[in-house]
DNA sequence: ATACTAAATGTAACCGATTTCATTATGAGT
DNA sequence: ACTCATAATGAAATCGGTTACATTTAGTAT
């Protein structure tokens, strides 16, 4: 393996000149910066990235704590966050938790023994004091979930919002006993949307009724099951809302078997925008989440952060839009 | 930061011994193992990774290079991959190239220049010479897809003989005008699957009629369209086997919107069982592609070879299987 | 030409663990 | 007690760039 004293030796320059042309060309006189780029072209020389990252310690790498690849929504923020990050000459580490905040911590040391140079988490289940300690020191950037009372910079939509608009657009449709099926509510996502779905029935002077919310874990099998109990009661809803896309099939499902038609007997409405939904029969109307922008927002944040730039917000709420399908009974034609 | 030298002194001993407590602690008598270990613990030492990779010239880290990480079948095989690779101390660095030749090329300087271990591909457009002189030097395991002609060590299924499967399940159920829609055929996945298909067909004597092949793209959208024209044919398909799941819902949709029932006028048979498969109306009949395991696997071969083990076998074949939902008529109760 | 400043290049220390080779301690066998 | 093999430890070189600082070269102004 041809080194840089090999090419420095070769060139008639010093190691120094070399590793200048490489990473500081300007500070060379072109004549030697030609003369040695000729030398390093002819042999072949490429630098050791290892004792670079060594004697830097900095590695161009960051890395992502995912509670879950195989899920939909999170590889594709992953893949906003990988776009965003190979433009910028920076290379992602994958780390899957599973779920288990254990493996949070694990990944933690990653950065305290600075293998990278910052952290983007999608899902934040670890102490908060210890979270804050670490993004004292450390470059951190927080999207797809959040943490109140901390100060870190985070990329997310506006869930509460969010599920207002969804909720509203079924009160537009004429619907009043409209239904709610949550996601696992310990995660504040689940709260949120909620809380939207309980804002635009308040503020639409709508009654409110607790029977009409069942708690789900965000798989098809869970809205399902929720909406089989939901028909069982004696004035069941005309309308769903569901926490997720996947969710919302299984309502559909169970509405069918029980011989509503949706949208006909009962207007549905998801959230995330996921493929399926769009593919689904009927199509589902969803709030669509700008999943590969946050993950590229989310590396713009992290870039700031590793480069010291000042940051102005540190949180950043990203615009999400109502698709409107079949499933909630706006339009019968379109295929979205 | 605390290094190696400060704990050595504190213990009365060398760095060379503190590193051996670390790396090789058989090689140090349990008395002085136990010393250096409590210092260790007591001044909260942790080595600089990174110094290790560089001397090392190892770190414990992969590369996968995915054509899009925002595709089911592939974040499912990096699932796989992730989980082995993490039980066996190597991290996961991701490479998405987006279907570009390019970006494959690219990456292969983070293999040469040993920034990883070894690399798993999930596509290889690269040259085929290319790759095998690469593989030549460093461990490389390809899954997902394959090469002909070269010695890689790869994981697949066996395409071929699941398309057969496919196919015949639909003939078992007694039809005789059975449609295929490809995936694009440029790809062997697709030509696999196809000649599977034509398989099928000749050995059950059953005529082999060109214009119920239709090529679509893997989106629902060309399986819809796909099926709109097999549709308008003067004898149109009984039963269609789609190359893969998205097309499958297509090719329902359509039917669906023509009046066609399914499974009552048309049993349809799709491939990847993707989550979709399970939970679109009705559950669709697909070939099992074990992604997980694919990927579990993969990485245990790329340890095999990073660790010098001979290998045996450098082909490796997965078993798939036919799950039977309801859209082929064989089951019209089963969820799955 | 001279002095002085800025640009260009060189020298050498350095990053921190790993590992080869040499040296010393330990223990078994007679 | 003595020899010899083996285990345990230490000293020092090494991996290959990067960078602070020193030195030389070039350029400008007078």
């Amino acid at each position: 393996m041809v080194k840089m004293s090999d090419v420095a030796e070769k060139a008639n320059v010093s190691k120094a000149t070399v590793s200048r042309v490489l990473r500081n060309p300007e500070a060379v006189k072109k004549d030697t910066r030609d003369k040695v780029l000729a030398i390093i072209e002819q042999m072949n020389y490429q630098p050791n990235i290892l004792a670079r990252h060594f004697r830097r310690s900095q590695t161009n790498t960051i890395l992502v704590v995912v509670p879950n690849i195989m899920n939909t929504v999170f590889s594709h923020i992953l893949g906003g966050i990988e776009h965003a990050a190979g433009e910028n000459g920076y290379r992602v580490l994958l780390a899957n938790t599973n779920k288990q905040v254990e493996r949070e911590y694990e990944y933690l040391d990653h950065l305290k023994q600075r293998q990278v140079d910052g952290m983007i988490l999608l899902s934040a289940r670890m102490d908060k004091n210890v979270l804050t300690e670490v993004m004292k020191q450390f470059p951190v950037v927080l999207t797809a979930d959040y943490l109140e009372g901390v100060a870190i910079p985070t990329v997310t939509i506006d869930n509460v919002s969010s599920a207002r608009t969804a909720t509203e657009h079924l009160i537009n449709m004429g619907h009043s006993r409209i239904a709610h099926i949550t996601g696992p509510l310990h995660l504040l996502v689940s709260q949120d949307r909620l809380k939207g779905y309980r804002q635009a029935l308040l503020q639409n002077g709508l009654a409110f009724d607790n029977i009409l919310i069942q708690e789900g874990d965000f798989s098809h099998e869970s809205g399902y099951n929720q909406m089989t109990k939901l028909m069982a009661l004696e004035k069941p809803p005309t309308a769903v809302f569901s926490a997720n896309d996947e969710m919302a099939t299984g309502v559909i499902k169970a509405a069918k078997e029980n011989g509503l038609s949706v949208p006909g007997d009962l207007a549905v409405v998801g959230f995330d925008n996921i493929k399926l939904s769009a593919i689904y029969d009927p199509g589902i109307t969803t709030i669509a989440q700008p999943t590969f922008e946050m993950g590229k927002k989310a590396m713009e944040l992290l870039l700031e952060q590793i480069n010291g730039i000042e940051m102005g917000k540190r949180q950043h709420v990203l615009e999400n839009e109502l698709i409107i399908r079949e499933s909630c009974g706006a339009n019968f034609k379109k295929n979205g």
